[in-house]
DNA sequence: TCGTTTGCAATTGTCAGACAATTATCGGTC
DNA sequence: GACCGATAATTGTCTGACAATTGCAAACGA
């Protein structure tokens, strides 16, 4: 591992980034354990606070993980698809909240994504799959429910759907565009009429998984997506923002 | 802001969270200043190294940066799709090599995915987009071009057919999965035989979007992937690791 | 009056040493 | 042999200090 570091330069930014392409290019295995913190300040000759922040960083990304302890110290992370997840989350809700990007086109991506996850899905999906659809349906049907309940029930649905492809990279993929929607989806108020559309298109949804009817999913999908944009209308209205005209140019 | 902070847990770790949440929540505007280390330090009544290892974890995931000075000190930042690509990119990377992903699962995602794409490229593409196109194509059939050159053209392709659909959350979630995909891509060693064919369907590709023919494009990159999925044979081949039975239950 | 320069203050970056908390291991005792 | 306490290693945190950077304003000269 490298011990030499640009002068005036954020020390704990170089040190972060070099464990890091030792753990990405591979020369950290997996659950291997790093030197302690007193040796890494003094193979970078630099002190144990300055480390400690590079560690931090690095945590913080969880590439590693630290314990305390005589047999304690920081361990490669095994990065799984959880963790990875909210890690997605996280940097797409900010992305969507940050570059105010319209409704419009988050709701375009995601649905642009999820419907290609549909052939597959009725390709493989299993009898548990179709349970966990028919349950948030069920639970999206409940009288009483708040509309934040709602949405959590909704994406659920979704990613329901999306695991049906038994594909856990495009799971990781969709679980990012579907959850980073919901604050969008969040600002949306869900009628009595308005939920019983939904709850009936993610009926036929599910009925055309089931069918692995690929074509009726796709459909199925599709008025959905048209659906979710014009109560995205709603937003845009409240806002009484003009329009920009990139959409749809 | 929440000063109160559970004793016998990681301190910074609280910290950052908090601090994370105030952001994604909106309390703290894009490009607001956070109070100074010191100011945190006494806010959360902790020393300020701990307050240090906090804003690191933060500035780690790009949701601060800092700032030396009279006038500096830690402000939100407005997260960009340039860095939060990279950041997608990272996760996804290390997601696919740790978790000892199959080159057929991490194909088959982003084949899907990128299908999910041509509508809406065929009905968007601009002069400029097509231009990007045949650029690629003529870089891929210049002779004497390496392997890692031919990918990263590769890459470069399938990129700018993604943006061609002009909504840049769709590119932002595509470029996670076309860039993690390089790694993979790159065990792969090209015969000419193999370019040549790769680049025909680059063309049809382009032909198709050109032409705003969705089917033709859709047909085009499902030989394209299904070719692709022919070459990873080999390295399954080479790593003489028996199939996994997960696959197509 | 205007432009330049110099000093100051605020802030982050880094260091050194120390102590507390946690945990596995080793040795002693019953 | 089983149980228990001392011990050592390691991370987590604190205190205090100094260096580096940078904006700002006051002082100074033309």
């Amino acid at each position: 591992m490298k011990t030499e570091l640009d002068s005036d330069r954020d020390f704990s930014q170089q040190i972060a980034r070099t464990i890091r392409d030792a753990i990405l290019g591979g020369d950290l295995p997996a659950d291997g354990r790093l030197p302690s913190e007193s040796d890494l300040a003094a193979q970078f000759n630099v002190s144990r606070p300055t480390v400690r922040e590079a560690l931090k960083r690095l945590a913080a990304q969880n590439l590693i993980r630290t314990q305390r302890g005589a047999t304690g110290g920081a361990f490669v992370n095994r990065l799984g698809f959880d963790e990875a997840q909210e890690h997605l989350v996280t940097t797409a809700t900010l992305l969507l909240s940050m570059n105010r990007v319209d409704f419009e086109t988050a709701c375009e991506s995601r649905f642009a994504l999820e419907r290609a996850c549909l052939p597959l899905a009725c390709a493989r999906r299993a009898p548990a799959h179709l349970a966990a659809l028919h349950a948030e349906i069920a639970r999206q049907g409940t009288e009483g429910l708040s509309d934040e309940d709602f949405c959590a029930s909704d994406v659920a649905f979704h990613r329901a759907l999306v695991d049906a492809a038994a594909n856990p990279v495009l799971s990781w993929h969709l679980a990012g565009a579907v959850e980073a929607m919901q604050p969008l989806m969040n600002m949306i108020t869900f009628t009595a009429r308005s939920r019983a559309r939904i709850v009936a298109l993610h009926g036929a949804l599910a009925d055309a998984v089931a069918a692995r009817d690929a074509d009726a999913a796709g459909a199925a999908m599709d008025s959905l997506a048209a659906y979710t944009l014009e109560l995205g209308g709603q937003i845009r209205a409240r806002r009484a923002r003009p329009a920009p005209d990139t959409a749809a140019g």
